[in-house]
DNA sequence: CAGTGGTCTAGACCACTGG
DNA sequence: CAGTGGTCTAGACCACTGC
């Protein structure tokens, strides 16, 4: 019998089979999403959790094994789970793909940030159909240049939906110090949780040239980053050029 | 008790300590590695496992779980589980992260293919390195030019160590539909198992604008790919170039 | 030491495939 | 229908953390 208050899925034209721990991933999910634990918190152990939704420990445990293997949660042996967090220095920069040439990715972490522009208007259909939102609502547009020893390296463009980031300032951005994402999740209490990036190469205009100190018509890494917080809501449009004659973009296939 | 056979991983300097369903899973590896089942087979059940290793069904379950993580295995509800391959409509050209603006995904499976080039030579140094070979051994070069809708897209080099590919030769490459990693595994033996890639825009020189019918010096993205076998074993080197006008890399971040 | 996640077992039952 | 993978349970014990 074990949960009468959980579906049991069984329908009549559809099948539609949900096992247990689907379900028990599904709820902790919803706590996630309804900001019940926070980035960096310890969730409720998996005793706990087994007693609240009156569940097998195994069962609690397949959920959050999912929930670990897709990066929302954290387990940590003899200490808890946690929810993940783009603050700490292990998951730092984890959807930076850019790495120096001579293969120190740990560089990309004294990175340093000039912030170029940083207005609200009102979205372009383009960016607006991107992130989800009626052409003309208010957006947030963030322009910035990332130098690496004191080279300018990335040029970008991102955009962001003027509602959940309302009070997003140019000096919030310049004052704080680490990842863009984890003041996110501090300030705004959005997560980004997963994004998809194209890229293409292109020749640098006079604008971008300029901004990253190459000539004109220089070959650049162009990347647009989609990303999305939980229940695939796209909260960011990320539009980079990437200089690549000292750095490149590592990609692992699997 | 269980398995008296296994390493139990208690030393003293170092703990070491290795679950058993780990043991299980590199034993399951060596089999693999040592071709007892080919890819497409059904390897046995998990019960014949058990039975076989001395161990709980569990256990065996644990470890063909990350194998099948890994892209190694692939389970198959009620039928068994069988050896990944590059050979099936599913997992086709699993490597290739290229797609056009349109989103058709499916269009890459009917490429077009043309082998510009095919010759074995004693190793440069730089390839040599990457495939873990001493400079002078004999490798095979492999130059192609793939084409999408009638437009030349990606051009190749193709680099693979000599001895494991002796008798590749040109025809086999035309003659072939399927995809190269499909046959690298039916007449060579080697499956490969995951890559890395390093990615930079470039211009143009005048032999590859030739070839992807482009002006000198057009943007074009630089994909350097290494790709292993079972063990972390580099067994190909590939070096393209992307026209990016239509098409984009596309990743995914998680 | 108590509390956490991690491993392992044994057994029951379910869902899916194919003969 | 038998055989396979998939789910769920209950309980024991291990490894790790911090008080």
């Amino acid at each position: 019998m074990g949960l009468p208050a959980l579906a049991d899925g069984q329908g009549v034209a559809t099948p539609a089979f949900s096992p247990l721990y689907q379900q028990i991933k599904s709820l902790i999910l919803q706590s996630l999403q309804a900001g019940e634990w926070k980035p960096g918190d310890a969730i409720p152990s998996e005793m706990e959790l087994a007693g609240r939704f009156r569940v097998s420990q195994g069962a609690v445990r397949k959920a959050i094994d999912e929930l670990a293997a897709e990066h929302l949660l954290v387990r940590r042996q003899g200490k808890g789970t946690f929810v993940a967090t783009h603050a700490e220095q292990h998951t730092q920069f984890r959807f930076l793909r850019l790495e120096p040439d001579s293969g120190d990715r740990a560089s990309v972490g004294s990175a340093q940030r000039h912030i170029v522009q940083c207005r609200r208007l009102r979205a372009p259909v383009d960016i607006a159909h991107a992130l989800g939102l009626r052409s003309g609502e208010s957006v947030l547009q963030v322009r910035r240049v990332l130098s690496f020893q004191q080279q300018p390296t990335i040029l970008e463009d991102i955009w962001l939906p003027g509602g959940p980031f309302k009070g997003l300032t140019a000096s919030a951005l310049t004052q704080d110090q680490g990842p863009m994402y984890a003041l996110f999740e501090s300030q705004f209490g959005v997560r980004m949780v997963r994004a998809d990036e194209k890229i293409k190469a292109v020749a640098a205009d006079s604008a971008a040239a300029a901004q990253l100190q190459v000539p004109d018509g220089a070959p650049l890494l162009s990347v647009e980053r989609l990303a999305y917080t939980y229940n695939d809501v796209p909260m960011e449009l990320r539009r980079g050029l990437y200089r690549t004659d000292h750095h490149h973009y590592h990609n692992q296939l699997s």
